[in-house]
DNA sequence: GCCATGATTGTTTCC
DNA sequence: GGAAACAATCATGGC
């Protein structure tokens, strides 16, 4: 039953017309694979940060794993994760949406410097003869305190 | 052998 | 403002 979105009601649902699956894109462009031969967009733009979801859906996947070795299938654990992620209270996605937070501020920084790399590589055309080190120690680490809050080990 | 797909939701980005 | 793309994951199938 593919239609199980029928909860979902969010946008996706309005644009899931006609598709059959994702809307015909997806990753089609996405990991960087760049298959169709253009896209290829820049392989030094950060990546987006995880959304509160994918957060809890990165620990959920150890959770469902060790319940379901068995079971490897990608798309069990979505709609695995997505139910039991409708199923949670704010307060249990509280501690997700804190870190989707942290590395959205991070994503940020990274799209700064991101942003001023792209602006100083136009300048860099004009002047290609400096290397491109600097930017790469812009972005460093950026680990700050990383994670590890989670506390709510339940069970 | 390698890339796309499958499923989920949220966020971001572009127009 | 809305619509579309993309973020992770991994086995599997297809070319």
């Amino acid at each position: 039953m593919k239609g199980a979105k029928g909860k979902g009601a969010t946008k996706r649902d309005a644009l899931k017309p006609v598709d059959d699956k994702k809307v015909g894109k997806k990753k089609a462009v996405g990991k960087g694979k760049a298959k169709g031969g253009k896209a290829e967009k820049d392989p030094n733009k950060p990546k987006r940060p995880p959304s509160a979801f994918f957060v809890f859906l990165e620990e959920f996947r150890v959770t469902f794993k060790k319940e379901n070795p068995n079971i490897k299938a990608v798309s069990a654990v979505g709609k695995a994760g997505g139910e039991k992620w409708k199923s949670m209270s704010a307060s249990e996605k509280a501690p997700f949406e804190a870190k989707a937070a942290k590395r959205k501020s991070e994503y940020e920084k990274q799209m700064n410097a991101y942003n001023n790399k792209q602006d100083d590589d136009a300048d860099e055309e004009s002047d290609k003869s400096k290397s491109e080190v600097d930017e790469e120690s812009g972005q460093e680490n950026a680990d700050v305190d990383d994670d590890e809050d989670d506390d709510e080990d339940d069970d």
